[in-house]
DNA sequence: TACTTTTAGTGGACAAACGCAACTATTCTG
DNA sequence: CAGAATAGTTGCGTTTGTCCACTAAAAGTA
């Protein structure tokens, strides 16, 4: 009898996720780690590696130029504290800049660089690209249905929409 | 003329969010946060606060009596170093045992014990109240779909069902 | 106008988590 | 038996985020 390989007693395939199996956070979460490790292959070397934050900041000084930092931090769901650390690294890597509101005295006004809108234009392909590639296994129309209900838990999330 | 209040140039109920509008990843990473904060909350004081990798290890311990840290590992995605050093956590707090497969002296087995088989049960309830709570803006219907999708997208993720 | 409360942004400290890479011991392949 | 693959451990470095306190400015109130 030859030796045969040994299955561990609950083999990967098998294992039910316990009450997981039915809950949405779950998978939320798990999909979110794949998709992040994902994102920042494809962004590497890129000046905007790491995160949401910094492509989300990105995008949106890219297109509301004077976009104010607290309102970026409210839409990437993170404190003030964290979003100006955020913008100091984006500013010492040359892709937005930073200046006082000229009727608010309390807030700031962001605009994008040269080199950031540069940088803005390559992020939009890639992370549709990427959302797209990850995703291609779900039909068309499922695609449709989940950006859909999402986007209204995001929404209510942030306490828009009521 | 009364003072009227100032409103910044983009205010949050406006702006769009470019191309991450349409973009799944987006929306999963940020709903991921938002459910990961409400998790810790919930979870405060339980000895198994800060993380799905918990939760998750410690359920499936719990209903898989022996098995691996490194089938755990895939299922959370997370590497073997990490893997081990969660399990450390929890001997540390006396809710799993560890010990040495008796049939293949790589491997371990995980057990569960009394103190970590309560507070399976309650994590049980947490987990599921929360995310039917977070999603209960969400009709019934669409639910079971999302939870349908994010499934097989999880599972093509581990590659599992190839 | 004067007083209080809220908002925007900054800075420090702290903790924790994660991945990579290197290394050991075992087991599998052929 | 030799070489490749697997399970687990450890150290290292890096990053990230959160909490808290503090300043300045503006809004609310009366």
């Amino acid at each position: 009898m030859p030796a045969k390989k040994k299955a561990p007693p609950h083999p990967v395939e098998t294992v039910g996720l316990d009450v997981l199996e039915d809950t949405l956070s779950f998978y939320i979460r798990s999909i979110n780690i794949a998709l992040s490790r994902d994102l920042d292959h494809r962004l590497e070397g890129l000046d905007v590696a790491r995160g949401t934050g910094k492509i989300t900041t990105l995008l949106l000084v890219d297109s509301h130029p004077g976009i104010r930092p607290s309102v970026i931090a409210q839409l990437i769901l993170r404190d003030r504290s964290a979003m100006g650390r955020l913008v100091d690294q984006m500013i010492d890597h040359d892709l937005v800049t930073r200046r006082n509101a000229p009727d608010d005295g309390r807030a700031q006004e962001l605009h994008i660089t040269e080199k950031g809108a540069d940088l803005a234009r390559k992020v939009r392909e890639i992370a549709t690209k990427q959302s797209s590639d990850f995703f291609a296994g779900v039909p068309e129309e499922d695609q449709e249905r989940l950006l859909d209900i999402l986007r209204r838990v995001y929404r209510r999330t942030l306490g828009l929409d009521q």
